[in-house]
RNA sequence: GCACCUGUAGCUCAAUUGGACAGAGCUUCUGACUUCGGAUCAGAAGGUUGCAGGUUCGAGUCCUGCCAGGUGCGCCA
């Protein structure tokens, strides 16, 4: 349990003895970490909420309760300030009490309200026959986050993988690989020879009639089941694989499943004869359609008039799918925000329907370059796996230039590290449905609010640590008790006790960035601790509280960056 | 035309979902002991939160109307 959900507890139950007759439902009654430190460590604001209900001031309800009500164990003091606002003050040996609990809690105070429950993960999901983008590395690194916040919550998480390899750009694709392909290129790099070939016999088939009609011919057959074409089709998704495999590789993200969309097509007529059968869709203009003007929203094509399925109808056969096969609480697609309106067309479906599983769709602003939005036409596109390359080549630039001692193997493995958070925590530091402008110099930016600066605080503590074994062998720090007597350590203590609270705010809200903030918050105050007291030429007792601090910040550290994807090296 | 999103310091972004005087980083300026890693720390400067109203104890956050940008909207996914 932690402190927020223990004084949440408290509160409700305080206002409830104080007031038995009020309705408290419609009032927030929890408490929440203090805006500032002046006003304490933790603050209620329900005694304001329920002036206007108790026809009294806001200062008078929460004195009331600070007067009838005893205090729990770990509140040092309780008043009343400002409007009406309850400030909480922890015991510094209540304080010291918990840190020292958080030592031997493999989960650093973290819950497990996810036990027992399944969440379907739908993330990254890129384009058969594409290379991997910068705007795919959104979906990856977000979606990867909120996956593994879910698991360290306990939910069972299945992570699917849900390739696009199955569109219309599959004719244009065997036209183009029929009479394009360059077989000594295919070998080298087969996804850029892919797309290169794709983007040829587009071309073509913009101008040629002909050239189009063959394309829509040959996608027929494909789904036809035309040996030849699913050879070749087939082929172009084991290409796809092995690259997009050594994308997350780097990355760090693996699937428990891989199913394309065409994983679905056996059942897409049978979940269209069932929105016919319950007259949920209707025809329109020879296509089939869902009408949805009570939910407000523009009506859905489900099927168009040439017979064929569209996306509509791939993604309610996937989501009666996972229903039927995985039964979860919940499916969380990561997309960007251009999908913002067909998940809802979907989701209302399968309302209709009758599914009941929780649908939830977490968009994030589409990246663009500064001169604009990038487009595979335009071939403005900035690689992903460039874009890794070249923050792996950053990071090791500073890493030779500050670590010389380090071998040439380590300097790499270093900056691999260093590189890859870099990236990523520059996408998941900020709020997902921001925006955001790619410039080279801010996904690879090395300090101020970076991955290398969490990172740089960790490797310190390790050095630290390394240091007091070799100056003191032998001697076990857990021997002494913590003592929290400098203010920085008692602010660094109150960070330790909200990680719990800060790991499960970001699950919840699908928005890593809480926790990014919170890390980064943690190593503030630690780099400012560090630099104010010393550690290992204090005296005896100080000294150990100290280093058991340094310990905790860093297994703090690096659990939080681990749910971020990100490494800590104990060097850098 | 309709719908959704965005607008916060010179720049890039936060803001515990309606809470206390709007916070960081970058940039600029000042300082850090022959001490545990200076990829650091302490400090300064920088704001009419696009504009105008409204709701209430309290608004960057909610409502209305404008302005600017982005995205989507019957046969691509």
């Amino acid at each position: 349990m932690t402190v927020v959900n223990e004084l949440s507890t408290w509160m409700s139950a305080a206002f409830q003895q104080v007031y038995p007759a009020a309705d408290l439902s419609q009032v927030k009654l929890d408490v929440v970490p203090t805006a500032d430190e002046q006003f304490g460590d933790y603050q209620c604001n329900a005694a304001m909420g329920l002036a206007r209900l108790l026809k009294m001031k806001p200062r008078d309800i929460a004195q009331a309760v600070v007067d009838g009500v005893a205090k729990p164990d770990c509140v040092e003091r309780l008043e009343v300030a400002g409007a009406g606002f309850l400030n909480f003050y922890l015991k510094a040996e209540w304080l010291a009490q918990y840190v020292e609990g958080l030592q031997k809690d493999e989960r650093m105070g973290v819950s497990s309200p996810g036990v027992g429950r399944t969440v379907i993960m739908d993330y990254s999901s890129p384009n058969i026959a594409k290379p991997m983008h910068i705007g795919h590395i959104r979906s990856t690194v977000i979606g990867n986050a909120i996956d593994r916040l879910h698991r360290l919550l306990g939910y069972r998480v299945i992570a699917d993988n849900h390739f696009g390899d199955w569109g219309t750009q599959f004719g244009i694709m065997i036209m183009g690989y029929r009479n394009f392909v360059n077989a000594e290129a295919l070998k080298t790099s087969p996804i850029e020879e892919l797309e290169r070939v794709y983007r040829e016999s587009y071309e073509q088939s913009q101008k040629d009639e002909a050239w189009l009609n063959q394309a829509r011919t040959e996608l027929v057959k494909l789904q036809a089941g035309d040996p030849e074409n699913l050879a070749l089709w087939n082929k172009f998704i084991e290409l796809s694989k092995l690259e997009f495999d050594k994308i997350y590789g780097r990355l760090g993200v693996r699937f428990d499943l891989e199913r394309g969309e065409s994983f679905y097509n056996g059942r897409l007529a049978g979940v269209i004869q069932g929105l016919i059968d319950r007259t949920i869709a209707e025809e329109s203009e020879g296509a089939l359609v869902v009408r949805l003007e009570e939910e407000k929203l523009p009506l859905s094509i489900v099927r168009k008039s040439d017979g064929g399925f569209n996306y509509a109808a791939t993604d309610l056969a996937t989501v009666l799918s996972r229903v039927e096969e995985f039964n979860p609480e919940s499916i969380v697609y990561v997309t960007d925000e251009r999908q913002q309106l067909h998940f809802r067309q979907v989701f209302a479906i399968c309302r209709r329907m009758g599914v009941t599983v929780r649908l939830e769709h977490v968009w994030f602003g589409l990246m663009r370059l500064p001169e604009g939005t990038f487009s595979t036409r335009q071939g403005n596109v900035i690689k992903l796996e460039r874009l890794l390359d070249e923050a792996e080549a950053r990071a090791l630039a500073i890493v030779k230039e500050t670590s010389p001692e380090m071998s040439p193997e380590q300097q790499k493995e270093v900056a691999r590290a260093v590189g890859i958070g870099a990236i990523k925590y520059a996408d998941l530091s900020q709020n997902p449905q921001s925006m955001i402008t790619f410039t080279w110099e801010k996904a690879l930016a090395l300090d101020g609010n970076s991955a290398p600066y969490l990172q740089y605080a960790y490797a310190r503590i390790a050095s630290v640590q390394d240091k007091y074994r070799e100056r003191f062998p032998g001697k076990d720090p857990s021997a002494y008790p913590i003592r929290l007597t400098e203010p920085v350590e008692r602010k660094l203590a109150i960070r330790l006790v909200r990680f719990g609270d800060s790991v499960a705010q970001a699950a919840a809200a699908y928005r890593p960035n809480y926790l990014a903030d919170y890390l980064y918050d943690l190593a503030q105050v630690y780099s400012s601790f560090y630099q104010t007291v010393p550690f290992l030429k204090a005296e005896e007792g100080v000294r150990e509280s100290r280093v058991r601090l340094c310990a905790l910040v860093a297994k703090t550290l690096r659990m939080g960056l681990n749910l971020l994807g990100i490494e800590t090296p104990e060097r850098i």
